[in-house]
DNA sequence: CGATCGATTGATTTTTGTCAAAGACGGTGG
DNA sequence: CCACCGTCTTTGACAAAAATCAATCGATCG
């Protein structure tokens, strides 16, 4: 079902039945996308947002150099750019990273779902966790070395898919590659291949081709300061170091 | 009159006054907030938002050392955690930089605004914004060196201050000091100092005190390659750099 | 007047970036 | 089937950027 893992565990606000079949009749398209392609490039007016059924999708800022810096990545049952039925246009690119599949909803029929009020506080709400998520990432980029925000990344990773369904809590597929890292981290992708060795000869993680996994969830949440509270999610897994 | 600067000057969703007036309606006390003073911190329960009057008031997230990383920078007219509004609580904590005058909002007198459809688009938007701006700072982080994270900070606060009446295009006050700053940017104080020097040196930008002065801002917003259009602002004053 | 906070500077270390070059791997066409 | 190609990964040597450590300096405030 496309609208599957919308909100799906999301602390009190998860969809009902009757609001993900409204989302559901809003679809317009399912489009499949090639990976590595882009869907929306920075200042461009935008009819419709982006439900992801599966694949990867990020959003990046490019420098001067056309060096691309990811402000988020989308996992599946992301609404990617609700934030443009709001702005009109949005300032940065939208670009699939692995194939994707994603259901297209034109923003004139989001003007009819959020005529339901507690549809519509969800979908504000959607926009405000990708705000949480990024100011999490800023504290990623701003506080953590290297180690600590490839760390600090994975940890919030393995908690989002964990709460679509898509990991154990330890291990998943990412089909990201060292250079998508680095972009994410904000390091340089060589940086990123020894930051990786690292954490392999440290025993934290290990990445083999696509597949994540987290040998000791507990320490590489410590190694970097990952406390996921600002997911918003039903239960703490995935996050096993709390603030409070 | 205290929603004056209410997305004062944003592109096509500045509020009516009518719709201001029903904002000030829904203000339950206006507070005066010493400096460094801190509002709300991470994870407690909200049952109100604030409209900055005046004064500075930013976000942090604190590392395990308790050093912060700023997550956001408000300036007068901006609705401070419009988010909590959303979310009920918030990861991150919220204090003043300066001392500040702010309107209190209660969320249940929200509940009321937001049953004008325009209105309660208008602070959708306004927390949308909040989101554009994060990327902005994402980018800052992640791409630029320390010098052109400074600048690029310093245009953005220029185009806002402008936004809002608070600076001419090329001077304004701003109360921060070179630790804020460090915080801001993620570099060190002693670092940031250097940099500040370094601008001066560069006849880019004079700090004294507390004035700003750019020199040469089309030359600054190419140092930290400024590009403002995520600001949604009227015009373009403040944005010399057009990526378009 | 001492005390405190912020700004400033120099010397040194650590982290990360840059440059250069291979190695691994899968897919494709001959 | 195998050689070739491109993409991704890996490594080493070196350079640059930023952090750290250690003092001072200067203004403001009780």
């Amino acid at each position: 079902m496309i609208t599957d893992k919308f909100l799906k565990g999301r602390r009190g606000i998860s969809p009902t039945l009757v609001e993900r079949a409204a989302i559901e009749k809003a679809v317009s398209e399912i489009r499949q996308i090639p990976p590595r392609t882009i869907l929306i490039e920075a200042g461009q007016p935008l009819r419709h947002s982006a439900l992801i059924i599966d694949g990867l999708v990020c959003r990046t800022i490019s420098d001067r150099d056309g060096l691309r810096q990811f402000v988020g990545l989308h996992l599946p049952g992301d609404f990617v750019d609700l934030h443009s039925y709001v702005l009109h246009h949005i300032e940065h690119d939208i670009a699939s990273v692995t194939q994707a599949r994603v259901a297209i909803v034109p923003h004139e029929r989001i003007d009819l779902l959020i005529a339901d009020t507690s549809l519509a506080r969800k979908l504000w709400f959607s926009t405000v966790l990708d705000a949480a998520m990024h100011r999490a990432w800023l504290f990623r980029l701003g506080r953590l070395d290297a180690m600590g925000r490839v760390a600090h990344f994975l940890c919030e990773t393995n908690a989002r898919l964990k709460a679509v369904g898509l990991s154990d809590g330890r291990r998943f597929v990412l089909d990201l590659t060292q250079n998508d890292l680095a972009e994410i981290c904000g390091v340089t992708s060589i940086h990123m291949n020894r930051i990786i060795r690292q954490l392999r000869e440290e025993g934290l993680v290990t990445m083999r081709s696509s597949l994540v996994e987290i040998a000791r969830p507990e320490h590489l949440a410590a190694r970097g300061q990952f406390d996921g509270a600002y997911l918003y999610l039903d239960d703490d897994a995935g996050d096993p170091v709390r603030r409070t």
